[in-house]
DNA sequence: CCGTAATCTCACCCTTGTAG
DNA sequence: CTACAAGGGTGAGATTACGG
């Protein structure tokens, strides 16, 4: 049933025989079952040995000491000259130790091991982290959630590009540690380049088709408050002036193109919206005319447009409800505003 | 001050156990 | 066998510590 898991499992173990035969000349092959398998367990032997040692292994992903413990605990009750073997993708320096501390052998695809057995004993650590992990991890950093907010923050305000990570934290709304990595994947994209010590945004136009394409699923749901019904009316006589939110979608499209006559009310906040619910009678209403969003930015605001999101937004809600006139007032919108900033 | 790396936290999702 | 609750693993992001 979980062949998924199991063949994750087999690139796992498959490695790590691969690397401790590298690295402490230790050959383990496949043995005889010793034992009823248990879950996720694998029988090896190191049949190069006079006392023919044999090992029931089991392969998990190691991130604590509790996962250590809980393999101990699996592992127990071993006959003689059978001992447990924990294969794990990648092990540190400190859960080594923790490993030798319990006297639970393991070994990992860095090449990493600790058994201590009858006729063999092997501590290696601080083998570095196979390359192949790290990229995994580095990958894919632009459209998640924290992506998604600097590329809109970049988008925005082009200069920010060249602010350190703390601004652009900051403005992005977003932790420190998460920026780099962001940065780091932009420039491999080819979207971030020096221009006389200058870092500098291009290819700004399919950064920001990007950005647009992926913010319905990639960051929109994860704003997403709730859905009132309001009186049209008091809606739009909001005035949104000193409260903490903005109009984006339609009514942000109208005020900017003279388009459009709204019919779907979408409110960007920031805190809560209770003197707004209260102002316009809004009450909760799956099907209801008015969402309310989180906002996600610390950008400076247009004094133009004060009480309205920054126009890439408008257009981004604007694709996304895929309705025939907004699509057109979209292109409008894009024509005027956006082409103009997003050229290179 | 600045960026990076290690550590911590939390929400989501998958497994697993249990009751009907 | 199915449905559902409970528990644990996992990954994304926030925080913190550190060295330049």
């Amino acid at each position: 049933m979980n062949s998924r898991i199991e063949l994750r499992g087999q690139g796992t173990l498959t490695e790590a025989l691969g690397a401790v035969a590298r690295t402490a000349a230790l050959k383990l092959r496949h043995a005889v079952k010793t034992r009823t398998p248990g879950h996720g367990e694998v029988f090896l032997e190191a049949d190069a040995l006079a006392t023919k040692p044999q090992f029931v292994a089991v392969i998990k992903t190691v991130r604590n000491f509790a996962t250590i413990g809980m393999v101990k605990e699996q592992l127990n009750g071993l006959p003689p000259g059978v001992y447990p073997l924990l294969v794990a993708p990648y092990m540190t320096r400190a859960l080594a130790e923790r490993c030798r501390d319990l006297h639970l052998p393991f070994i990992d695809t860095a090449g990493n091991a600790f058994i201590q057995v009858p006729g063999l004993t092997i501590y290696i650590t601080g083998e570095p982290q196979p390359a192949r992990r790290k990229n995994d991890l580095e990958r894919r950093r632009a459209y998640t959630e924290v992506g998604m907010k600097v590329i809109f923050a970049l988008l925005c305000d082009q200069k920010l590009a060249d602010a350190t990570y703390r601004e652009i934290g900051r403005v992005a709304q977003v932790a420190l540690g998460t920026v780099g990595p962001v940065i780091k994947e932009l420039a491999n994209r080819g979207h971030l380049v020096q221009r006389g010590g200058i870092a500098t945004l291009i290819n700004t136009r399919e950064l920001m088709e990007a950005w647009v394409a992926r913010y319905p699923e990639a960051l929109r749901p994860k704003l997403f408050q709730d859905r009132y019904q309001a009186d049209v009316d008091r809606l739009q006589a909001l005035d949104l002036h000193g409260r903490q939110a903005v109009w984006g979608a339609e009514v942000a499209a109208q005020r900017l193109t003279g388009y459009l006559k709204p019919e779907q009310f979408t409110l960007y906040v920031r805190g809560d919206a209770k003197s707004l619910l209260t102002k316009a009678r809004m009450r909760l209403d799956q099907n209801g005319n008015t969402e309310i969003l989180q906002a996600f930015w610390n950008l400076p605001e247009d004094p133009t447009h004060p009480d309205l999101v920054p126009p890439l937004l408008v257009y981004a809600d604007l694709m996304a409800t895929g309705d025939g006139r907004n699509l057109e007032t979209a292109r409008l919108l894009h024509e005027q505003l956006l082409e103009p900033l997003y050229r290179s």
